[in-house]
DNA sequence: GAAAACATACCATACGGTCGGTATGAGTCA
DNA sequence: TGACTCATACCGACCGTATGGTATGTTTTC
């Protein structure tokens, strides 16, 4: 995959540059005002590289997808959040995690799988499901820790299930996004996830002292 | 303003016709891929009526934002959702509502400044401010029968206010939406608004026969 | 020496925007 | 009442550039 030269090190590293730049550039942009040539101009490469590596700009909305779902999944699975014994403990330290990595520039801690899924989810479905997949794929994990605390506690839930609120998560998070960019504040994403927070402490009948 | 002629009695409305096509269009495929061209021939106009009316398609992006603040405050005026005394009931029937005109396809039900917002929320301040000012517009309203809903009920909030609220149940149904997207399937989003039906209940303390 | 990993020059078209012009109707005044 | 003026609404050809994509050549590694 990866060739270094010896006069340039960087060499066979183009992909992943691009791929890179597509993650930081779309998510300020979107992706259709993102030109290949702003990809290429922040990955250091020729046109000729961004298209020896991906078959159209299209194919690398794909492959930018994905790239953010490996990514990110393997970023969430090194977090702290998972350190509680406790199932429920997880769950609450993933919202508090969540809420603790937004801040900064809106571009650098928002979705770019949520930013691109609403852009092309007509008019590019191999983009849109790319998206889908990486997204579900991330609330997946949640789920299992829902439904372990669901299952510890016995919680019998009517109406709704671990899967639904794992989505439900996604779904605040996603729209917090949304709502800070539109009022430029971050702080409007945290919100959201305090009133999650408090939601889920609900739904499991945490007391004060829990 | 309009100035309909004998023989082309619709004259005088393309300002209007491009508006309604701004918000079909740009919710289907975002702003950046709509091309004035296509407005132009959606709304069956040249681009000099185009160009008379707005300065540039950032100034469309302005106007489009603010019909549909005007568009949809006067949809929710006129909404049913307004009928019951009790502010409770009100706020319940608001998110029943949305839940309920979320129908048919994506595009049609989704929210125009909700998705202009993630994609100019860097390249267009005037477009992300006008997103702000419609969206925020529309939460204030609901603010209003929450606090309403929080005095009569005697609720004593700890963390959290009628406006964080109101902002959560539209952060909420953007991510509703987003979610929707990335998996192409509606339920999505209603699924959320059964979420945030349920932690409303909670909030205020409402019983199975309330 | 084969194949991957680039680089460079080039192309057709699409796109935002401009510009001069035309059509229509409202107001004015002799 | 009708000629005149003026502003608004709209038309459609044109322009410069940006953009996605291609074709071909060169370097580097295995």
């Amino acid at each position: 995959m990866s060739r270094p030269t010896k006069q340039s090190p960087e060499r066979g590293n183009a992909r992943i540059r691009l791929l890179e730049a597509a993650r930081d550039i779309i998510r300020e942009k979107g992706f259709a005002a993102t030109t290949i040539e702003d990809l290429c101009k922040a990955a250091d490469v020729t046109k000729g590289a961004f298209f020896h590596h991906f078959g159209s700009k299209e194919a690398l909305g794909v492959a930018a997808a994905e790239f953010w779902g490996e990514t990110t999944s393997a970023y969430f699975a090194a977090a702290p959040y998972h350190g509680p014994s406790e199932p429920l403990a997880r769950v609450l330290a993933y919202v508090a995690f969540r809420k603790a990595i937004i801040a900064g520039e809106l571009q650098e801690f928002t979705c770019l799988v949520g930013t691109m899924a609403q852009e092309v989810f007509v008019s590019s479905p191999d983009i849109r499901d790319a998206c889908g997949r990486s997204m579900f794929g991330h609330t997946a994990t949640l789920e299992a820790d829902i439904e372990m605390a669901r299952r510890k506690r016995g919680i019998t839930t009517t109406g709704w299930t671990a899967e639904s609120l794992a989505r439900h998560t996604q779904a605040v998070l996603q729209g917090g996004f949304i709502l800070a960019k539109a009022a430029n504040d971050p702080a409007l994403a945290r919100e959201s996830l305090d009133h999650l927070e408090r939601y889920i402490r609900y739904l499991f009948n945490v007391t004060e002292d829990d």
